[in-house]
DNA sequence: AAGATAGTGGTGAATTGTGGGTAACTTTCC
DNA sequence: GGAAAGTTACCCACAATTCACCACTATCTT
């Protein structure tokens, strides 16, 4: 039995702006963590060094590329602002995206509210969420995680099925 | 219950992109495992040397060609990450991914956190899985196989049953 | 038996991450 | 309005790690 596959489309490398991976870095004392080289390498050529950072659902920082942002930011102007809850949520979201580019080193310089926000004091872990990027304390991840996966380890569980192959 | 796999004439044909067997390595000082020659020619020929690697459901490597991840990739992307415990599932899966490509000796590298995840010394046991590999310490496969045999041995044969023809 | 292919180990060059220093710009106070 | 202090951004240099390549040995094939 044979089976033919599809030729392959030229650009098979990971989609350009996936980010995966955890790397563990230091905060040092003028607020800068490095952007792992390869997520700097994974974004593409035109907006290379230009993030936004925000707050986090969880307490830790985000981390879009420009490209990503727009999405997010296009959504929230769609989004009626007549429940309070919507402003409530768009204001989360809007009060605390900074705008940041790399400096040569590939460093990006966090504000000293997300800093206390996500209370990363030195040791920064940096994971890569396909689409985005978290800054946390490694602390504060294992507690959130743990907390998350005793409490839903049913969904978890059926999450694993549906998509893991 | 033991299954006999015909040895392989040369241009005996699995499906491309398939991999079947097992393979006996070893883990150099810098984290490099072979990948075995088969698996490489098993792939199509364009993305021929880069895969990438996971941490697997039980507690090995998991090494998918980039066709397959590229599916778990889209998954994931779509998970919206309102609820906490699709962040944390996100973030269990991307924060191991590793793309890594084959050097010219046909080696891919494990990161750190992977090896110590799979606690994978100096042996390391290669295993075709159909559509992705694992590595494993060869220990830990026995006792974690043994576990599951004993655990849902009705399982197991009403599988065996259904498939096996 | 000889050539080809596969697997293992090591080395050197290039890249990456970290700390610090200096210049420019802002803010504040006199 | 001007000077001083503080803040921000940019740049340089060193250390550590990574990556690409080379060479050797073992195994398989013809």
């Amino acid at each position: 039995m044979w089976v033919t596959f599809p030729t392959f489309q030229k650009n098979m490398t990971l989609n350009k702006d996936t980010f995966t991976g955890e790397y563990q870095y230091s905060l040092d004392s003028k607020g800068r963590v490095n952007i792992p080289a390869k997520f700097r390498q994974a974004l593409s050529k035109k907006n290379q060094n230009t993030f936004v950072a925000t707050r986090g659902q969880d307490p830790c920082v985000w981390i879009y590329p420009l490209t990503e942002w727009k999405k997010i930011e296009d959504e929230l102007r769609n989004l009626s602002s007549v429940s309070g809850i919507h402003r409530t949520f768009i204001r989360q979201i809007a009060r605390s995206a900074t705008p940041s580019t790399c400096d040569k080193q590939g460093r990006i310089t966090l504000s000293p509210s997300l800093i206390s926000f996500s209370q990363i004091d030195k040791n920064a872990l940096i994971i890569g969420m396909i689409n985005k990027i978290e800054i946390w304390n490694p602390e504060t991840l294992k507690t959130v995680d743990e907390k998350n996966m005793i409490e839903d380890s049913i969904e978890l569980n059926s999450l694993a099925d549906k998509i893991v192959i």
